[in-house]
DNA sequence: CGTGAGTTTGTTACCGCTATCATGAAAAAC
DNA sequence: GTTTTTCATGATAGCGGTAACAAACTCACG
């Protein structure tokens, strides 16, 4: 009934590889890290025996042995959020091909379960670690310093980082998109917002900044915690139409609140921008193509994920970054939504 | 006395925990795995010296020393497609505290990838594999038979499963929806479909065996191996449209396409559905959203994953599950589009 | 032809943990 | 009271690799 648990998984090892061969272990190893140091005949034969004997390299044993795991985590709040994929499709680049494994981990918007995800990352043994935000669990932060490995935080700029940053300025964004709605001659501009981690709220307070400093009214503002959806997007809408039905403008955290208020605006008749205007953030691919199309902060998510990726990786190969936190800008893109 | 250089990484391990206790490492080995095992004041002791001494187990060492790694791969072709994101989340919910790690892979859409990643993922010492679709490389396939894990293909149905299935006829829900707008009284109905993969093709098929069924034209079919995107369903719109401008209904091989085409129809004032009915795959949250929502095939994405994930589970606690090829069907929502 | 440097291969000792078996003491059974 | 079982803990030997050092062999050069 129960199996009794054998020592030897059955696999084949170095050592079966070494025998059917007729040299010593160490030397199949040397084939596949550093085969320039291995004779090309022997390589060569060593290389065969591999291929026919179905070798397969156990990478845990070899991380123990060497105290690197040749992989690095990446914790994103969210997989189902489109904006961390680019993020993820710019780490991937720099680390194809470099025999670095990218290990992906969503801590669903909760610093508790980031700081877990940390704890068990790190019993991976990985090499390092790219994290978004720059808010962080005392734990959390405590395991990645005492962990000395190297460490991004992405998305924001912390003005002291753990160790290295890539990312922009939230507020200053949200406020330059206000700033952007007024210049552009709307008088009176509400906020929409959902999930409202620390990203969105630094989002909210550049809007209140703006609209302060306009001296216009900031009190037309809604926010939820509830996660992001277009569905969230027509709720938001109809209640800050319904509460503020003066408002000539919106401004959502993010494009999947805005696309969701377009759609809202179509269902009701409200002509826009003419009689509403909307705007949202990221620059997800949605806002381009909806009609009209939708003024966004374009953020620069891809390149986010390369320039962090860059660092990681100039940090593994024991280099020097010349820069170690990089602040990557944003786009106010003003389309035919405003 | 020359020593030898030691190799210590520096991190606290077991040894030093039971060195701190006053035990040997087995027993503190112990207090993680079996705790009730030990007696409860040695436990006690054990657990504040590893909060104390900020003891991280290395689960490499234990995997290697166990032949289990407690962590199981899931293999989708893109992450930045929100149908595997709910997968994911399926998959997730299944494994979350029962000590399971998902490590998420993705092949880009390409096999070639696809079996380097499961050649990556035995070389982790993966206990298991969840695999978006049944179509694979000769050399994938014999490296997860000859690996003896449990293999869980999803999406798909295929006649002849590695291990395990779950999954749905895409061709039969291609049939139906197709079946279901001419049962409406549509006449011409056009195809549209991008990135083409194996299952885009047989919702493709399942489209055209019911315009043949029904003795109608089925020449109106555009499709492109590019990735699917709502600028490209625009595209698709306009390209059928002048090709066929007598079409009155188009099903696209997926929503993103079936939205971006909505946008198009509405930039150049086509009525949906009065002058073209629409109609997308999948079920994402959007088609629910947009102004008129989109007819759509509903697909159980987040059931797929926890199935899948449950079938996996039971395998790896040697439990026999009842059946190992789960057909989880579908549900076409006629809606606005349509 | 001896010598030293460079190249190629091997030996040994771990990495940090767990499987297995062993041990002594306490509890249960006879 | 003795034997058996159970319980709590420990000693030992790996798991499958790699680091560090060592040895054997090559080859250029004086």
């Amino acid at each position: 009934m129960v199996r009794r648990a054998r020592r030897s998984s059955g696999r084949v090892t170095l050592q079966d590889v070494a025998k059917y061969v007729g040299i010593s272990k160490i030397t199949v190893s040397r084939v596949l890290r550093e085969p320039h140091r291995v004779s090309p005949e022997l390589k060569e034969r060593v290389e065969q025996a591999i291929e026919r004997l179905g070798y397969i390299p156990n990478r845990q044993a070899g991380a123990l042995a060497s105290a690197r795991s040749h992989s690095i985590a990446l914790l994103v709040p969210s997989l189902s959020n489109l904006v961390f994929s680019e993020v993820l499709r710019g780490v991937a680049d720099v680390f194809d091909d470099t025999g670095y494994q990218v290990l992906l981990g969503h801590s669903s918007y909760s610093a508790f379960e980031e700081e877990r995800l940390i704890s068990t990352y790190l019993s991976y043994g990985v090499d390092g670690f790219i994290i978004s935000g720059s808010r962080h669990t005392d734990r959390a932060r405590e395991l990645l310093i005492r962990s000395q490995l190297p460490v991004v935080e992405i998305m924001e700029l912390p003005a002291k980082p753990i160790d290295m940053a890539v990312g922009f300025s939230h507020e200053q964004a949200g406020f330059d998109m206000t700033h952007a709605l007024i210049k552009a001659g709307y008088q009176r501009i509400g906020f929409g917002g959902a999930r409202m981690d620390h990203r969105a709220q630094n989002r909210l307070a550049g809007w209140r900044r703006a609209m302060i400093e306009a001296r216009m009214d900031d009190s037309a503002c809604l926010t939820t915690t509830r996660p992001s959806s277009y569905r969230l997007g027509a709720d938001i809408l109809a209640d800050l139409m319904a509460r503020w039905p003066e408002l000539d403008a919106i401004f959502f955290c993010n494009d999947d609140l805005a696309a969701g208020a377009l759609f809202e605006c179509q269902r009701r008749g409200i002509r826009v921008p003419e009689q509403l205007a909307l705007a949202g953030y990221n620059g997800l691919d949605i806002t381009d193509a909806t009609f009209p199309t939708l003024s966004t902060v374009v953020t620069p998510r891809r390149r986010i994920g390369l320039e962090a990726a860059r660092l990681l990786k100039l940090r593994l190969l024991d280099e020097t970054p010349e820069e170690t936190r990089i602040d990557t800008g944003y786009e106010i893109a003003i389309r035919g939504s405003s």
